[in-house]
DNA sequence: GCTTTTTCTTAAGCTACATTAACTTTTTTG
DNA sequence: CAAAAAAGTTAATGTAGCTTAAGAAAAAGC
């Protein structure tokens, strides 16, 4: 399998964007990924499973949930092409994870295998910064979600996920965004009546 | 100044707690710190300045805080003995601090400058690891945080509190604690009076 | 210790959002 | 393309938590 095929593009670029890496390791680390095709609806990571693996978006649309005991659906993340996508506390605590990650859409994911990104770590020291910036502006986002779910209503939080994820929008349906939003289905449906 | 002086052990604590340096390069680390003395209610960082430093809470209670156009606060982050406290978007991006750090309590903070912990990063490359440790762990919190926010009411949201910060809520004034967890003061004196 | 300021409490009325349930529309599947 | 399943809408009713306001208690300053 060669890594300069076109669906390792978006984890080319995603890392070119934080560090810069000698052709030859860049090699190495593509080289640990796996390729994972995935059909609509198909799941990646189940409840309850081990997640051995750190997990890149390369096409089509995913999210993480989590599903509590009346059978409610929280969303924690959407992703598109260019993201990363896991349930984090699973694979850093090699426990159960508590939330599911499935495919929204048909779907091409690149995975790394935890034991192997270790070994890459030690190879290419540079990943270490490139995974610390990367959970630095994952924290960022984070935080600034965490905030919005305070201090906003759920209308403001509906009209800032228009403009920050209008692409996400289009690939997942309304019901997912009320649950990433915390709010049911039938408010947020009344929330978009208006004109 | 002794990096081995008192104050200095919750850190090196923190430190040994996740990576291991050897004693010339812990030495390094400890010396691009600059200790800090607050009184109560004193200010760290300031609405509008640029968060310059990384910073450790080496004794004390510090909060991070952001207030909205209604002089709304929200209570982003409490911090103790061995946590880390920032506007981190501000460090960042280097741009204006939306959020304010000021301290609960008398507190000594160490903080080190954005310029010394790049180089530092060259230095210590180790020190990557650690902040990429650091950032994965207080991601998966964080997230913890805000599924809890969506799926528990403000009284579990609050027994869960007292459980996980019986010694943050010792140092903490009851309207902030409200201010964390997302309710009025008015709501969480009801919620404590029951029995 | 007395005064001032800060923090906490109580209670009545209110609102944003939930629940339930029935129905419509869209999408999927054979 | 017909049937079934999934997703979205509408509306009536309910409730968790907010607002306002006033007073009580605790802490800080002099």
């Amino acid at each position: 399998m060669q890594t300069t095929e076109k669906i390792f593009q978006p984890l080319i670029q995603n890392i070119k964007g934080t560090i810069t890496l000698p052709d030859a390791q860049m090699e190495l680390v593509l080289g640990a990924f796996k390729v994972k095709a995935l059909s609509k609806k198909e799941i990646l990571l189940s409840k309850g499973d081990v997640s051995n693996h750190m997990r890149f978006i390369a096409a089509g649309c995913l999210r993480s949930y989590f599903i509590d005991d009346e059978a409610q659906e929280y969303t924690l993340q959407f992703g598109i092409s260019g993201w990363w996508i896991n349930d984090l506390y699973s694979y850093l605590a090699r426990k159960p994870a508590a939330c599911i990650v499935q495919a929204i859409q048909p779907s091409t994911v690149l995975q790394v295998h935890r034991d192997s990104l270790n070994s890459l770590y030690q190879e290419v020291p540079l990943l270490e910064r490139f995974f610390r910036i990367k959970f630095e502006k994952a924290y960022v986002a984070l935080q600034e979600r965490n905030l919005h779910n305070m201090a906003l209503t759920a209308k403001e939080r509906y009209e800032n996920f228009l403009r920050q994820y209008r692409d996400i929008e289009q690939s997942v349906p309304q019901y997912m965004v009320a649950s990433y939003l915390g709010i049911t289905p039938e408010f947020l449906s009344t929330l978009r009546k208006p004109y």
